[in-house]
DNA sequence: TTATAATATGAATATGTGTTCATGTATTGT
DNA sequence: ACAATACATGAACACATATTCATATTATAA
C-alpha cells in the first residue's frame, strides 16, 4: 500500500482529532475519571468523593470528555450518571495502564 | 488488593508516567514527527524540511520525545539521526491514526 | 412556595506549553 | 587556525490549561 519512499502525510483534520483525543488522556485527573468509569456508571458527586476532587472540577473535566464523546450521561432525578462512550479510547487506556504497571 | 466493586486505583507514579506519555501524543507537531519516524530514521534537518518547521522547534520536540524514551538517536559526523524507540507507543499511534481515518 | 440537593457554568488565576530568536557546541573540511 | 554545517540550548513570549470560587440551573421534597 505504501512504499518506504511514499509517505502519506496526515491531514489537518485527522491530526487535530487525534491530538485532541490524546489530550484527554494527558491529564492525571481525566485518566482517573475514565479509569473509574471503565466498567460502571457513576454520578458526578460519587466520582468527586472517590477521587477526592471538588464537584466543580469533576463537572469541568466531564464536560471536556463529553465534548469529545468519550463519555455519555443519563439523568435520573437530580442525579446525572456518567459512563464511557468510546470503546477504542478505553481500550488504549487499559493497554497503557497494563503496559505501565507490568513494567 | 481489590475492592468489592473490583476497582484497582492507580498509584501516583503510574498515573504520572501514563499522562506524560499521552502528553507526547497530544500535540500535532509531535504526532507528525513520530509519524515520520514510523519506519525510518531521519536527521533533524530532514524532519524540519519535510514538516516545514524551523530547526530549533524540531530539536526541542525531539528532546521532549527523547526524555520519554520514545525516540533514540545516533550520530554520524555532523548529522544526528533520530528513530523510534517505543514499539508500544508507536503501535497505539498507528491504531489511532487508522481509527481516525477509517471513520 | 420555599428549601435543599445535584450538577453546570463563568470568571479569575496560577501554572504549563509550543514556538521563535539568538546564541552555543560539536564536527568536518580547508 | 578558520569557516561552514548540523544540531542543541536558554530566554522570552503568547497562548492553553487545570483548578477553585462564587453563582446559576434543574429537579425533588416539604
Amino acid at each position: 500500500m505504501m512504499s518506504d519512499e511514499n509517505y502519506q502525510s496526515l491531514d489537518e483534520e485527522t491530526l487535530f482529532l487525534i491530538s485532541q483525543t490524546f489530550k484527554a488522556l494527558a491529564d492525571p485527573t481525566r485518566i482517573r475519571i475514565l479509569h473509574l468509569l471503565f466498567n460502571r456508571e457513576l454520578s458526578v458527586s460519587n466520582i468527586a468523593e472517590q477521587l477526592d476532587l471538588n464537584q466543580s472540577n469533576v463537572s469541568h473535566q466531564l464536560r471536556f470528555l463529553k465534548n469529545l464523546r468519550l463519555v455519555k450521561y443519563r439523568r435520573d432525578g437530580k442525579t446525572i450518571y456518567y459512563s464511557q462512550d468510546d470503546e477504542h479510547v478505553m481500550k488504549i487506556l487499559q493497554q497503557s495502564i497494563d503496559h505501565a504497571t507490568h513494567h
